[in-house]
RNA sequence: GGCGCGUUGGUCAAGCGGCUAAGACACCGCCCUUUCACGGCGGUAACACGGGUUCGAUUCCCGUACGCGUCACCA
């Protein structure tokens, strides 16, 4: 069969020539891992940079299942996090379908391309079953290579299944370029004819990635290290096809540990995961990109980030050859960090349903509990336990009235709360001003520190000994009326002694 | 096993022949203070090992050790 050369032409074409063109090319499998995310973020981080496209690619090579669904997770992950793209699936463009299915017969044509050219061959051979078998089959001796041109075709028309392998060179070496980790040459001779076309006629993932990029015009490729050793049979594949050479960017792994990488499998969180465990986007994504990437120069000492600046600092120079560990205390004081630069209104906006999952009682402010929280929670799910005594005074012991540096013990805050009584009763307004101004007084007047008063009148409002904020921040939410109720319990708590 | 890659404090990391080897997290201490936090100040802690090259190696080269990756009609 002869290969129509009007069609090559038309796809070539279609490719735009007009600087960085980078893709984020996903499988969807429902969620997104750290090391996913980090991948999209310099990817995404890498075209922004340049002013060039950012495009998404969805590599659905399998799975009939689920993949709506999955598709749905990579957009809204990819929107929450910041990470426009310039063509996709659903935004369409000029090298599409986006979709790898749905470009499944480009790959034949290739291939065929290839066996043409003389870079490619057909192979009978059985599939190799077993590792072992794999491990010892000298790759140099498959005789399908040496066939004829007529014979692999007689044997195509007589309908004998067939994959279609790359015939690399027996002599001489390559040398792959990598951004990252450099020059890396190898001998040919310890490459094997790796398929391309698989018997049911679909490609493999090395073969689809090169065609797939160079058919989308793509100018820098961000992937994980694990495909360092195979990039130099994609050199060689470029080179057959006479196609430029992208820029290749291979990423070491992120690790949970020492010797594992982080994978949804054994537990660790994913980017879903991590926003359900109270931690926002954006801390997420600024912490990810600098695991395994730094910025450099009049940066190098500075750690946050905004998505827009990072693609202002960011450069393919920064990334990190070796492995780094997810870290997540370091996490959660970026996100700590985050939390606290907000405005009191965007805190609040956050925080306000977890709030609500422990503070039921309308009467009570959401804002100046947020207020309190602030600078008080490293996770928004840190919130709930800290607000538990809103609701309902805790029964509580005697024992927490005793407190060495405020100089209170039972008999001490009995007299204090017995004079804080009268005071707060008579206060005109009630809010933290009128109060602290109140309590401040009278602890003169009585001739105590502030804290000889303030621990006491605290401890009976909350009913427990950590609370997120002092005693008159506390009154003043509570309201006049639940602070004398409860004031009065402690009393009566304390008289019982 | 072959091939490839990596190795600066517990963690993230700067460094790109000459430095008292940055900075951050965590940890410890002090200050502030109405508990706890926040904030401020300070402290402990590192160039895997052995050879070279060089006037001089964390930096360049070669080994060793350890680790990781890869050797599929999986991606």
């Amino acid at each position: 069969m002869a290969l129509d050369m009007k069609w090559f032409d038309e796809m070539e074409a279609r490719i735009p020539h007009d600087g960085v063109r980078t893709r984020f090319a996903p499988s969807p499998t429902g969620y997104m891992h750290v090391g996913n995310l980090r991948t999209a973020l310099y990817t995404w981080l890498i075209a922004r940079h340049a002013g060039g496209k950012f495009l998404l690619r969805i590599e659905d090579t399998d799975q009939g299942r689920l993949v709506e669904d999955a598709v749905e997770v990579i957009y809204s992950t990819m929107r929450k996090c910041g990470l426009t793209w310039d063509e996709g699936p659903d935004v369409g463009g000029p090298v599409g379908p986006y979709i790898q299915t749905e470009r499944r017969d480009f790959y034949g044509k290739y291939a065929q391309l290839l066996v043409e050219k003389g870079f490619a061959y057909y192979c009978f051979c059985e599939k190799t079953e077993s590792e072992e078998d794999a491990g010892d089959f000298d790759r140099g001796e498959d005789p399908c290579r040496s066939l004829s041109p007529q014979e692999a075709q007689a044997k195509v028309d007589a309908g004998v299944p067939y994959v279609i392998r790359q015939k690399i060179p027996h002599e001489g070496s390559t040398t792959f370029s990598d951004a990252v980790f450099g020059d890396i040459t190898v001998e040919n001779a310890t490459l094997d004819d790796q398929v391309l076309l698989k018997s049911d006629g679909l490609p493999t993932y090395n073969f689809a990635n090169v065609i797939d990029d160079h058919l989308m015009g793509i100018t820098h490729v961000v992937r994980g290290s694990e495909y360092l050793s195979s990039a130099p049979k994609y050199n060689l594949l470029y080179q057959s096809f006479g196609w430029e050479v992208p820029t290749y960017i291979h990423c070491s792994p992120v690790m949970r540990d020492q010797h594992n990488k982080m994978s949804k499998r054994k537990g660790d969180p994913s980017y879903e995961d991590l926003l359900s465990m109270g931690y926002l986007s954006e801390a997420v994504v600024n912490y990810v990109t600098l695991l395994g990437w730094s910025p450099r120069g009049a940066y190098a000492e500075r750690e946050f980030f905004t998505l827009q600046e990072l693609a202002e600092v960011f450069d393919i120079g920064g990334i990190s050859k070796s492995p780094a560990i997810f870290d997540m205390e370091k996490l959660t004081y970026f996100n700590a960090h985050y939390l606290r630069s907000m405005t009191p209104e965007q805190f609040h906006a956050v925080a306000e349903p977890y709030i609500r999952q422990a503070v039921k009682n309308p009467a009570l402010d959401t804002r100046a509990i947020a207020a309190l929280l602030q600078a008080r929670c490293e996770r928004l799910t840190d919130i709930p336990e800290k607000l538990d005594f809103f609701d309902a005074l805790p029964e509580y012991d005697a024992g927490l009235y005793t407190n060495k540096k405020s100089k209170t013990n039972p008999e001490v805050s009995r007299n204090m709360l017995e004079a804080a009584l009268p005071a707060l009763e008579a206060l005109p307004e009630w809010n933290n001003d009128a109060i602290h101004g109140a309590l401040v007084s009278l602890a003169e007047s009585l001739g105590v520190k502030n804290a000889t008063l303030m621990w006491p009148v605290r401890i009976a409002a909350a009913g427990k000994a950590v609370t997120p904020g002092g005693a008159v921040e506390l009154c003043c939410i509570l309201g006049r009326e639940e602070t004398l109720r409860r004031l009065r319990c402690g009393l009566e708590l304390l008289s019982a002694q």
